[in-house]
DNA sequence: GTAACTGCAAAATATTTGCATCCTT
DNA sequence: AAGGATGCAAATATTTTGCAGTTAC
C-alpha cells in the first residue's frame, strides 16, 4: 500500500502546504506521467507557474516522483515507487509514451532488461521508452 | 559503407549548403549525440543560431539524424543508420550518457531487446537510454 | 516566533516566425 | 532566373532568480 498524501510529505521533512497537496494528489491520481503543463490545467489559476516548477523539484530531490525520458524529448514526471529514496530511484518499468493522444502510461509489469554494457561503461539507471499508440488510441 | 556528406545530401534532395555541411561533418565526425549547443560552440560563430535549429530539423524530417531521449530530458540528435528512411528509422541501439562529462555515445552493438506490452499497446519505437559513468570518466 | 513556502516581477534561456537578401541549381 | 536557404530582428515559450509577504509548525 501506497502512502497517504500528508504521509509522504511529512516523511520527506516537508512541510504540508496547499500546492504541495493538490500536485502530489494529481500524480497519485494519474496512472502515468504528468507534465508541467498538464499540472498547470488541472489545478486551475490555483498556483503559480513558479510554485509549480519548484514544487516539482522539490519533489525530484526527495525522490517522491522523477523525471522520465520521452521520444520527444518534453519534460514529464512520474511517481517513484515506495522504494526510492533520495537520490537513488529504482525505476526498472517501462514508459510508454503514445504518439496520437500524448498520455505517458507507467507500464508497471513491463520490465527493463539487464543488458550488458561495453567495457568500462557504468550504469547507474536504464531508462526503456516506448513509442506508439496506446490502447485508446488503436 | 556510410554516404559522403555531399551524396547524403543530394540523397535527400536538400542543396549542399556551408552550414549543412559543417553540421552533417560535425555529426559523422562524432562517435555519439549533439546537442544544440554542442553544434553551437564547434562550429564556431559561422552560422546563425536559427540557421542550426533548421538544418537540425530539416536534418531530422528526412531521416539523416534523429532525437534521442534523455535522462535529462535535454534534446541532442544523432545520425541516423543508413537504412533510416524518411520519416520512419530504425535504431534499436541503446544510447549511453554519462552523467559526470555529458556525452552521449551511441552503443551500437547492444541491442534494445524486444519487449512484450500489455494488450492494445503497439510500439512503433523503442529507446533505451543508459544512464552512468562512461569510460573516460569512471 | 522562525524558518520555510508562495506569489509577483523580472531576468535568463530556449525556440519559433517573418521577411529581405543571398546562394544553389 | 527561380526557388530555396540564410541572417537578422523580433515574437513566443520556458525556466530560473530575487525578494517581500504569508503560512506551517
Amino acid at each position: 500500500m501506497r502512502y497517504g498524501i500528508n504521509e509522504t510529505l511529512k516523511k520527506n521533512q516537508l512541510s504540508v502546504t496547499d500546492s504541495r497537496k493538490k500536485i502530489l494528489e494529481l500524480f497519485m491520481r494519474s496512472n502515468g506521467a504528468l507534465a508541467h503543463a498538464d499540472i498547470e490545467h488541472q489545478s486551475g489559476t490555483e498556483f503559480d507557474r513558479v510554485t509549480i516548477y519548484r514544487t516539482l523539484q522539490t519533489f525530484v530531490e526527495k525522490g517522491i516522483i522523477h523525471t522520465i525520458p520521452t521520444a520527444d524529448n518534453s519534460v514529464r514526471y512520474a511517481l517513484c515507487k515506495d522504494e526510492c529514496s533520495e537520490g537513488h530511484h529504482h525505476d526498472n518499468h517501462v514508459h510508454f509514451m503514445c504518439d496520437d493522444c500524448g498520455t505517458t502510461y507507467c507500464l508497471d509489469h513491463v520490465i527493463a532488461p539487464q543488458l550488458s554494457l561495453p567495457d568500462g561503461f557504468n550504469a547507474t539507471r536504464t531508462d526503456v521508452v516506448v513509442s506508439g499508440k496506446c490502447k485508446n488510441c488503436e
